[in-house]
DNA sequence: GCCAGGATGTTCT
DNA sequence: GAACATCCTGGCA
């Protein structure tokens, strides 16, 4: 598979791969595009740091971060070379490894137990010592393989809300339509101030 | 069912 | 010191 063009060409075409971490495996069925530098929502967008060195290297790697003090979430760094873009997983449905996603992931339902990116991260049993795995690489212990491509006809996208980008490029998600993984979609609200005594 | 609020730590201002 | 690419629980309908 290509993750070397454009990231909102690239995105697209996730929808269905597998995504496998020992004996779990996840088709992919909701993605969010981020543009790099760019993007005023990217990690990227204030350039390089330790935490987003990942996003500035080659397309096919695993850039994995720690947000809300307990969550994982993961991307697929994407390309073209020099440019930081990279898919966000959202969300999909558990296909392979069913006993040891629901030991993780608690009693839920099935299609709950990959719904969104901490909830994906989670049932994978993935956490920061696999940022920077090669996704490619069939011997390395995180692959993306093709899957079964959805139709065109089913694929929805939609502009992402809540980020103001003026002449920016625009982050897009991508969702199989009528997939019952896809994640509910909530804007982002502004946090309230966590008050202290 | 829906909504409000809290958990929790890394990163950057 | 505040924001953060989130999730879960408990209260109320």
């Amino acid at each position: 598979m290509r993750l070397d063009g454009p990231v909102d060409e690239v995105a697209p075409t996730l929808l269905g791969a597998v995504l496998r971490a020992g004996e779990v495996s996840v088709r992919l069925t909701e993605v969010e595009a981020y543009a790099g530098e760019s993007d005023p929502g990217s990690h990227a967008f204030r350039g390089r740091t330790p935490r987003t060195e990942v996003m500035f290297g080659p397309p096919g790697r695993a850039y994995v971060y720690f947000t809300y003090g307990m969550h994982w979430c993961m991307n697929v760094v994407t390309g073209p070379d020099g440019h930081a873009s990279a898919v966000l997983l959202r969300a999909g449905e558990v296909v392979d490894g069913l006993d040891a996603a629901r030991h993780r992931r608690g009693h839920v339902a099935h299609r709950d137990l990959a719904r969104g990116p901490a909830r994906l991260t989670k049932a994978l049993g993935v956490d920061g010592s696999y940022g920077g795995v090669d996704l490619l690489d069939p011997s390395a212990p995180l692959t993306l393989s093709p899957g079964e491509r959805p139709r065109s006809s089913s694929i929805r996208t939609g502009p992402r809300v809540g980020v103001a980008g003026a002449g920016a490029p625009t982050p897009w998600r991508f969702w199989i339509d009528g997939d019952p993984t896809v994640s509910v979609y909530r804007p982002a609200v502004p946090r309230k101030r966590t008050a202290r005594p």
